[in-house]
DNA sequence: TGAATCACG
DNA sequence: ACGTACGTGATTCAT
């Protein structure tokens, strides 16, 4: 039997905005337009479309704008109601965008609500014998109950839903279905500013009800009711009924369509695909029930192998692997993909093996051209599979990253941004895979994109031929000895535990050091001690207490030697490979600043700033007498500051060659020799400045009153202040244009620089002060990374870069090698870009990690 | 899945 | 009145 759904559209939505209106993203698209409730909306709309079976009818229903004919009855109607919230206005319109994307029919009718039109059409259904689903969050739709309609309310979003039937409806709430609108007349209702019978609430107009059935049997023995409660139903009748029959849904509205319009027919994947693209719903194709979704024909005919070589005679190809995970270094390579944009190959891992040859003839020849998603994953990939990589590429990943650099880690975003079209992870894996391979060549129209935005030069200088040398990077690892790390890790366990048993000790009991709910019941509750913030049981809160009592100093001890066992000896043993290696993978298109991050293992955040902590690092180590060079620019976040600023005084500094803190100290306390006090506070106000730190930041931090801290920002900006320039025109170019930008052009948008919400707007002008300054540093070392590559390669170096930490390049350097390749590298790294301040390298040598450090 | 914590720049 | 310094990743607990 199929059924009828029916949605309050407006209740939905507004039921949607609520719940979201407090989330953390931004959800909002690049331009600054809400989505939170479209978000949210397009949830819900998910689940009961994807409820719906063959032959099912869906109908949505929306208020219409201007007055309805209750209006007209009671000018005070819904009179108190607040005003829509700003941020929701602009989605009712995208809601109906997108019913119409997922094919979902809707209606709307000046003079009437969604009620109205859902319970004319829920009628239809009754009639028509079909069972009936209405979705609301009003329970005015109450009155609609019968044998044949179910009322589901919703409560939080879809998880939470009531369904009333007539068999619950009592126990749930008192009253009929038939008697809902009684109920109203009595009771009335405050969101409609309907008053009902004054002084009767919802107890009293339960009670009244169950004993005489209806309003109007209730008024004509209103003489037999007592007290307050009877005085009141007999001196306002009239105002009851008012109410009654206000909030009596009208069921016989003279509609446009019929039934027949409204049985659901699945929607085109392609016109999701572009509703997602457009608000940036990166998530949303996959939360729609596939089901419904009706395939978009692949872009790419599919050929037979028998074509392949006919297919490899195109000069450019798109090309997509297929494996098991995105861990590329590991994960089982399940086929590729081949496409020359119009027709494609789907290769199986022994379809590949059988053609190497002729693979290996198109991709080793220079000639060739390749359109890789993510390039770097594809040159691992080859790797493994013997087949060599020399093809020119373009890789769209870091082509969607500049476009969007918000797509974080997300295929689906990336591809967005990118504006190809393919449905998301619908239908067969080699179907999807042709189709993202054939997705690629997007490419053209995107790089005019990027030279439209100024960002191509960033593109085919920076980050296309980084996606190789990261590749390398990740292929050569870094040589981890376990014999070592496992004899640090024995000493950092004993620790851990002679630690864990003193914390025991002092509190008297054992509990889970490991919680801080724990802890902070335990120290904060059984032990007295002074709550310093909140409850939080953070490192500041506790070597502060760690002052005057022995427990926090017991737990910080602790909590030191099982980070080290959890995250450097437990945690990086597993990715130890049988090489030796750790192999890490670099992040390219991850941050918002366009730095890189590492991941599976991160090694952008060993220990070493501890002494017993960077004993990890001195398992890192070669077995053949290679060294390990580290190279660092030191301060090269102010220096670029003071580049940007073009602050005489700042670059002074540089030009000059001193101590950096030590100058702003002499300026900021007027002194000729600063104090190492002064200078750490200098230090500190130097980075509060690339922070767009507030004066009581900065006081927290150094621990000083707000008027101090107020006066050495002010002083700062005194003796800088083309930099106090630079910063307000960035915020406001931010404000203006919707992003900031690198000295190179790379781009972070921040919508939320507009919001209404403080803290948000706050954060992001933060952002925008900091993200240039950030960003070009990031900008500057891919730079570095690549100069220094090429002159390795270039005088047949077998020296190689291992490892990027975001000032600092480490080098795996063959012992002959050492004299030569370090003013060379120093060098490359100072000149990669001139700035007017200039870069500055510091490092050296040594056996192990630890030691190059020292 | 998110919060809390702590490791790095 | 309100929160309060940028950017990451891994582990653990708790829901």
């Amino acid at each position: 039997m199929p059924t009828l759904y029916v949605v309050d559209g407006n209740s939905l939505l507004f039921r949607a905005f609520y719940a979201t209106m407090h989330g953390a993203g931004p959800m909002a698209t690049k331009d600054g337009t809400p989505t939170n409730a479209i978000f949210a909306f397009s949830r819900m709309l998910s689940t009961i479309v994807a409820s719906l079976k063959e032959g099912d009818y869906l109908f949505v229903a929306f208020d219409a704008d201007g007055d309805t004919f209750r209006k007209e009855e009671l000018s005070s109607y819904k009179a108190n109601r607040a005003p829509c919230p700003e941020e929701l206005k602009p989605q009712f319109p995208i809601s109906r965008e997108f019913l119409a994307s997922i094919g979902a029919f809707y209606y709307e009718l000046h003079g009437y609500e969604a009620d109205d039109l859902a319970g004319t059409v829920a009628r239809w259904g009754e009639k028509a014998g079909l069972p009936v689903e209405v979705y609301t969050s009003d329970k005015d739709y109450l009155q609609l109950v019968s044998d044949k309609v179910e009322v589901n309310l919703l409560k939080v979003g879809m998880s939470q839903i009531q369904k009333v039937t007539p068999e619950n409806i009592v126990a749930l709430f008192g009253y009929t279905a038939a008697q809902t609108v009684d109920f109203k007349g009595l009771r009335g209702d405050m969101s409609d500013n309907l008053s009902g019978i004054p002084g009767i609430g919802e107890k009293t107009a339960v009670k009244l009800l169950a004993k005489y059935g209806t309003f109007e049997n209730i008024v004509a023995h209103a003489g037999e009711i007592g007290g307050k409660t009877g005085e009141a139903i007999r001196e306002h009748a009239e105002d009851g009924r008012l109410s009654y029959r206000l909030a009596e849904i009208k069921r016989d509205v003279e509609l446009p369509f019929g039934l027949d319009d409204l049985l659901y027919r699945g929607y085109d994947l392609e016109k999701a695909a572009s509703f997602a693209r457009k608000y940036e719903m990166s998530t949303l194709m996959r939360s729609l029930p596939s089901t419904w979704g009706r395939k978009a024909e692949s872009k790419a005919e599919i050929l037979g192998k028998s074509d392949l070589s006919s297919l490899l005679s195109a000069k450019t190809l798109g090309v997509y692997p297929d494996l098991e995970s995105e861990l590329y270094h590991e994960a089982a390579i399940l086929g590729l993909a081949l496409s020359d944009g119009k027709r494609g190959i789907y290769l199986t891992h022994e379809d590949i093996e059988a053609s190497k040859e002729e693979l290996a003839a198109f991709f080793g020849n220079p000639e060739k051209e390749v359109l890789a998603y993510s390039y770097k994953e594809l040159h691992y990939v080859f790797k493994r599979l013997g087949l060599p990589l020399l093809a020119a590429y373009e890789d769209l990943l870091s082509v969607a990253y500049l476009l969007s650099p918000d797509i974080a880690g997300a295929k689906d975003k990336a591809y967005m941004a990118l504006g190809a079209t393919y449905a998301f992870d619908k239908g067969e894996r080699a179907t999807s895979s042709l189709a993202l391979a054939a997705a690629h060549f997007s490419y053209p129209e995107n790089a005019k994109r990027l030279k439209e935005e100024g960002l191509y030069d960033l593109y085919a200088q920076a980050e296309r031929p980084l996606a190789r040398l990261l590749a390398e990077m990740e292929e050569e690892g870094l040589p981890l000895d376990e014999k070592t790390l496992l004899r640090h890790g024995e000493h950092f366990a004993r620790k851990r535990d002679e630690a864990m048993a003193k914390v025991y000790e002092i509190a008297g009991h054992e509990f889970n050091v490991n919680s801080p709910k724990q802890v902070a019941e335990v120290l904060f509750l059984e032990k007295g001690l002074p709550d310093l913030k909140k409850g939080s049981t953070g490192v500041e809160v506790l070597s502060e207490l760690a002052k005057s009592y022995e427990l926090p100093s017991a737990i910080l001890l602790y909590r030191k030697y099982a980070k080290l066992c959890s995250t450097y000896i437990d945690g990086l043993l597993p990715h130890l490979g049988p090489d030796g290696r750790i192999h890490t993978y670099f992040n390219q298109a991850l941050t918002a600043t366009g730095r890189l991050s590492s991941s599976d293992p991160n090694l952008q955040n060993i220990a070493s700033k501890d002494e017993e902590g960077s004993l990890v690092k001195d398992a890192f180590f070669y077995d053949d007498g290679s060294l390990f060079l580290s190279l660092d620019y030191s301060q090269i976040e102010l220096r670029v500051l003071a580049s940007l600023s073009s602050c005489p005084s700042y670059i002074d500094t540089f030009l000059r060659g001193i101590d950096v803190h030590e100058e702003t100290a002499r300026k900021i306390f007027r002194v000729e020799a600063p104090t190492h006090l002064e200078r750490q506070k200098a230090k500190a106000v130097n980075f509060a400045v690339i922070y767009g730190s507030t004066a009581y930041g900065l006081s927290q931090q150094i621990g000083c009153s707000m008027a101090e801290a107020q006066e050495l920002v002010g002083s700062f900006y005194e003796h800088y202040p083309e930099v106090k320039n630079y910063l307000d025109g960035a915020v406001e170019f931010a404000k203006k244009h919707g992003y900031c930008s690198t000295l190179f052009g790379r781009r972070r948008y921040l919508p939320d620089l507009n919001s209404k919400l403080r803290p948000k707007a706050e954060a992001a002008r933060r952002q925008a002060l900091n993200a240039p300054v950030q960003g070009t540093a990031a900008d500057i070392i891919k730079m570095a990374m690549l100069k220094c590559a090429a002159l390795l390669k270039e005088g047949n170096y077998k020296t190689k870069m291992v490892l990027q930490i975001h000032d600092e390049l480490i080098f795996k350097v063959p012992p002959e090698e050492k004299e030569a390749v370090l003013p060379l590298l120093r060098e490359a790294m100072e000149k990669a870009v001139e700035l007017k301040a200039p870069l500055k390298v510091a490092g050296g040598y040594g056996k192990t990690w630890k030691e190059c450090k020292d």
